[in-house]
DNA sequence: ACTAATTTGTTGAGAGCCATTACAAACCAT
DNA sequence: ATGGTTTGTAATGGCTCTCAACAAATTAGT
């Protein structure tokens, strides 16, 4: 059964309980063991500024729900006792992230420590498919990986499922829509067959904008990460925590005007970055909209492989479109002041054309400001962003609160 | 002295005292009363799901502090023992706003329940002046304030200054530049007379946005707050908090791109926002940049009287502005989606002419989400948001943390 | 008017959690 | 081997909440 959800345990009007300051002090222990393992208790309590005493409570319940391991006392060279060098567990709790595309399945493991550990990718025509047939496919996949996972001492204690479409920011485990799969208010307990392992949905793009987060190495707090798949998106990291917006619609990149009087959208609206820097926009304007597209398949791998071999047609387009998307970043810098941009998705495996041409207009546009050419990037995950942060993401929640652990 | 400053108790490494859960519990009641004043002991405790009992340990501090006031025990008609109601105290704390502009100085006290309750506000030229010498007078005008309010029982536990100009999101008392004043790095401590009650700087507009935010019915948790004074900025209050940016500089709203290949901006980039609604554009459209504003000296001033009367370059300019405005918070929206958008300063005094083609251009632009038209507003508090943002932000802290109080 | 019922606020005992202090264990240096 | 140092644990105490009991203050009923 799914131990780790959206709980929101002790929260619902603020007032602290001993629970709290417990479950806070578990995950700061945690925290530091993570950041600077090995440690021994006695270097937490000096990191942390908790007494050896309460460290060692604190210690005993996060070995007894399995997510600190102890190693024996070794020898440290220096004078004194020696202390028992304590790690984060590479057996036990773990999260599970699974991913539904429009070709693919996904499927991955990772520990507490992160790491992934079970990776599994299988190519699958999902796109015209009912959406029972393609979650329990889905499902029978996780049964499979979890079952794997067991092999290697490893407990799933929450599934994240990242879609390509949109997800309500509640509860109830609704996709309101996936266009590319063809779905319209899909709820997954409905379709999954067993109610005990039922994933929580979450908008791919906020996993992959997730994953770049959790994993730098310096960990920038405020981060704009594009993404384009079927439209343009950003997904908006703000000091830690991603953002959706008041209506969860924040990141709408693609329909920030970019020309006020250009070609109208499909929104109504005129000139938005769609019509310059999206997909069809881009292969319109290299001259592939037509048979080329149909015999290969794949937009976004045919416009790298012309663009690796010099079409002069692509190569304009993809400048084009960097040009327009650097003028709706720029916006983007002024209004929100980011750590880094991270080009995602289909942008990343672009990057190579695009980043001359985004960077040259950022650098013309924000002038006002401190800002390093380099704050922007590519991803540096890929594709494999989505079905990472899905598993870290349980991974995430239990380090911030690891009494969501059973104890064991 | 002023107690209440920006102190981080306890939170150095996220370790959770039972000093922590206390101050927590503290201002739980606290916030309860005031969002639902009188309530009982009993009250609060079902409110909040703490028991009766340490609500009552809890309100016993509060009078101690002098943030809540206990009336006698009054017939409720309901049958049991009547309980006494609680109040939120009309004396003792109390913050201290101060506000000095290019051409005036203001103060202003806040009791705890938010109220203002001394106000004021004297004509002074500010410009071309040593800051020692105004902030000299700022300092006698608080002094004198302060008495006052000792007067009516207050107790001034903190004190904020807002100033139209750079303040860095760090302790210190400095002030990076404020251009409208002629000041460069000014240290706040250097010049105030006083030792004891040097005021802690902060940007006027950020005030104003909290203020509005603060001050709201219904409190939207994420609004972009507008202003213009000498730039077009925007303050962001995201999820209840203001946001700075990574570097300070979010809300930059003046340098969004409003034509791609408009004219050159100061800043180097072209068709900044500011070039179509800045104050020297819409002056220029409007045809008094020249004789007319130096008879004036308020070009807002100016601006809405001509308009106000009709006058045809003006309204078509004031018009112009509103259009480049709408287009650039069309973008702010598209990234943001936040609950409303405010227009303060320069803007709430011009709202009247700018208000429909603001909307008109949002209406237009922003299609692919649920939009309403009055998510825009003017500011309901126009030029006194940026004083009355900064006597509450001392109110909000000890609200946030009442232990800040002195006890006694 | 008097009693019963009800609600409020307080009091005392108890539980959970951390700080403090003391101490045994395990290591290095001499 | 002995002393010094550091680690981890155990015992005690303090703080803050919960729980249960009770006195106080009111209404409802007779």
């Amino acid at each position: 059964m799914t131990v780790v959800g959206r709980t929101n345990r002790g929260a619902e009007n603020g007032r602290a309980s001993q629970q709290d300051m417990r479950r806070q002090n578990l995950a700061v222990v945690l925290g530091a063991v993570r950041a600077h393992s090995p440690l021994s208790r006695a270097d937490v309590a000096g990191r942390v500024g908790l007494t050896r005493a309460a460290v060692s409570s604190l210690v005993d319940e996060l070995i007894e729900r399995g997510a600190l391991n102890e190693a024996p006392a070794t020898a440290s060279g220096r004078v004194g006792r020696p202390g028992r060098a304590l790690t984060i567990s590479d057996r036990g709790p773990a999260g599970l992230g699974l991913e539904i595309g429009a070709t693919h399945l996904g499927a991955c493991v990772a520990d507490l420590r992160g790491e992934p550990r079970l990776w599994r990718r299988v190519e699958r025509d999902n796109a015209g498919r009912p959406a029972g047939q393609v979650l329990a496919e889905a499902a029978a996949l996780a049964a499979e990986v979890e079952a794997e996972a067991a092999a290697l001492g490893l407990c799933v204690q929450g599934r994240v499922l990242a879609v390509p479409g949109v997800v309500p920011n509640e509860p109830g485990g609704l996709v309101e829509r996936a266009p590319n799969l063809g779905w319209h208010g899909i709820r997954l307990a409905h379709h999954w067959p067993d109610q005990n392992t039922v994933p929580e949905p979450e908008n791919e793009a906020n996993l992959g904008a997730l994953a770049e987060y959790w994993s730098a190495e310096l960990p920038a707090q405020t981060i704009v990460h594009v993404s384009a798949e079927t439209g343009i998106g950003a997904a908006l990291i703000i000091e830690g925590r991603l953002f959706r917006g008041a209506r969860g619609f924040a990141g709408e990149l693609g329909h920030i005007p970019v020309q006020p009087d250009g070609p109208r959208c499909a929104c109504g609206a005129r000139g938005c970055l769609e019509q310059y820097a999206g997909e069809a926009a881009v292969l319109r304007a290299a001259g592939l909209a037509g048979d080329a597209l149909g015999q290969h398949g794949d937009a976004v791998a045919l416009l790298a492989e012309r663009a690796g071999a010099g079409h002069a047609p692509t190569l304009r387009a993809l400048d084009g479109a960097g040009r327009a998307l650097g003028l709706a970043l720029a916006s983007a810098v002024e209004l929100i002041d980011p750590d880094c941009l991270v080009l995602g998705g289909a942008y990343a495996e672009l990057a190579d054309w695009l980043l001359p041409s985004v960077r040259a207009e950022l650098a013309a546009r924000v002038t006002v400001r401190p800002w390093a050419s380099e704050a922007l990037r590519p991803s540096a995950l890929g594709r494999r962003g989505p079905l990472l942060g899905a598993a870290l993401t349980t991974v995430r929640r239990i380090m911030a609160d690891p009494t969501l652990l059973p104890t064991g």
